[in-house]
DNA sequence: GCTTGTGAAGCCCTTCACAGCG
DNA sequence: CGCTGTGAAGGGCTTCACAAGC
């Protein structure tokens, strides 16, 4: 998972839990593509493979939303689109802003994912004044320095942040003070944000070092019990050397003898 | 999250439970920046602010790593990076593959927080043959015909998919068939993978969607119980339209009675 | 008969609160 | 005395299994 409320105990939304929230999107986008193919219903348990759930999970989240299945049928294509959209508030436009124009920045600027959502891009902004003017995507970059009147001006209150780590904290603080109230962060770094902002985060190493986790651990099954991994560093010794007790299964003698 | 093993329900690995895993990253990127700083120890208390979670899941998470702590002092930031780095498998290399070289791809393949942690982009492969040999972030760009010799000369075992959704379940198929058993997948598709192989997602409109529901409810607390928001498209009309029950709280008249 | 909707049970994770230890 | 390590309690989410209903 990518998320990351600051603090805030992840109440529960006017019922519906989080868990269920995250897991709308992939229903939705589900019925699109069932949508498109004018498939007028579908059960639980079609749906749910689409989505790459289990039907009952999928049931249970659906009756958060209301009771819009119709027994021994299955649910409404189109009218099941209508309401998780209508939940997740896409039937309204989201002007949204893009702060800090690299890479990764400008790789969403051109992703098609958000405008077939509802989701504009309404300005980029960036801290070099040598991309001030030049468009990206058909849209051109604006400079840091009017960060708030660009927020204002278009009515932005989601803004995606792809600046360098160091620049995010800052970035993020003049976004709020303009009136941005959701955060997507795509920087290595915790933001600190003020009561009733929402941050979720996206990082991009992170998911790599989990996979990583689990590959080394496929590897070990292999032929398990084995010392140290080819290649590896001489571990650093401890300030206080003590007796130390690893998990069971922890390898033997990590630390120099 | 964006997380996504097909099925396999999320056994514990080696004692230590997925949601420890996907903060052990987290927890790295502070020590690290600890020990830059040359800070020799720290509290749970001060580690915990700086990773954004609380002390006693700080502390319990550690626990299943063993006791690498001093009691009445805190820990040992190089000992503690060592040991964390360990357990993720970073003390060692990791070739990976990037599979769809457009914007994103090639942001991924510019991005930084790779090599430091580990992971080295050792191939870029795509399927337009007008790409082959230009060098993106300085690395060839090679042919999708090449996949299968490309994973396997490089000892590939991890591969991210960043191509269109309609091209990402062939990929990964090929990608697995020559040998890949983690996956990285940014395309918005549900992947099917053999038992064994761990695929974890991320998608950009979905951490959005997310946003905007709860950007939704901000608005609603302000003025709650209001009609349909402006600019909202009419309703479909329910193929069987029956008294429907919505949860309470649920906006009155959702259909055009 | 077939599929939804949902109490109940179970599981995992978080949080508490304090014993243990340097 | 301070901070870690951890049983125990609590909460949320998932899964089960079946009654309800078309």
């Amino acid at each position: 998972m990518a998320t990351g409320r600051t603090h805030r105990p992840a109440t529960r939304s006017r019922g519906i839990p989080e868990a269920t929230v995250a897991r709308l999107p992939l229903y939705l986008r589900a019925l699109t593509a069932l949508s498109e193919r004018s498939v007028p219903t579908v059960s639980s348990e079609e749906l749910a493979a689409a989505a790459g759930v289990n039907s009952a999970k999928l049931r249970k989240d659906f009756s958060y939303l209301g009771s819009y299945g119709t027994r021994g049928v299955g649910y409404d294509v189109e009218y099941l689109v209508y309401q998780i959209s209508r939940e997740l508030g896409l039937t309204q436009d989201w002007p949204v802003a893009i702060v800090g124009i690299g890479n990764l920045g400008a790789a969403l600027a051109n992703y098609g994912g958000f405008a077939s959502r509802g989701f504009r891009v309404a300005a980029l902004i960036d801290a070099d004044p040598a991309m001030a003017g030049a468009p990206v995507a058909g849209i051109p970059v604006q400079h840091t320095d009017d960060l708030d009147r660009i927020i204002s001006d278009n009515g932005v209150s989601i803004g995606v942040i792809t600046t360098p780590p160091g620049a995010a904290q800052q970035v993020c603080d003049r976004l709020v003070a303009a009136g941005v109230t959701s955060i997507l962060n795509f920087a290595p770094t915790v933001l600190s944000v003020p009561e009733g902002v929402d941050v979720r985060k996206v990082d991009l190493s992170i998911e790599l070092q989990i996979l990583a986790f689990h590959e080394q651990r496929k590897a070990g099954e292999e032929a398990a019990g084995d010392g140290a991994p080819a290649g590896e560093a001489a571990p650093p010794v401890r300030a206080t050397p003590t007796n130390r007790k690893g998990p069971d299964g922890d390898l033997p003698a990590v630390m120099p003898a």
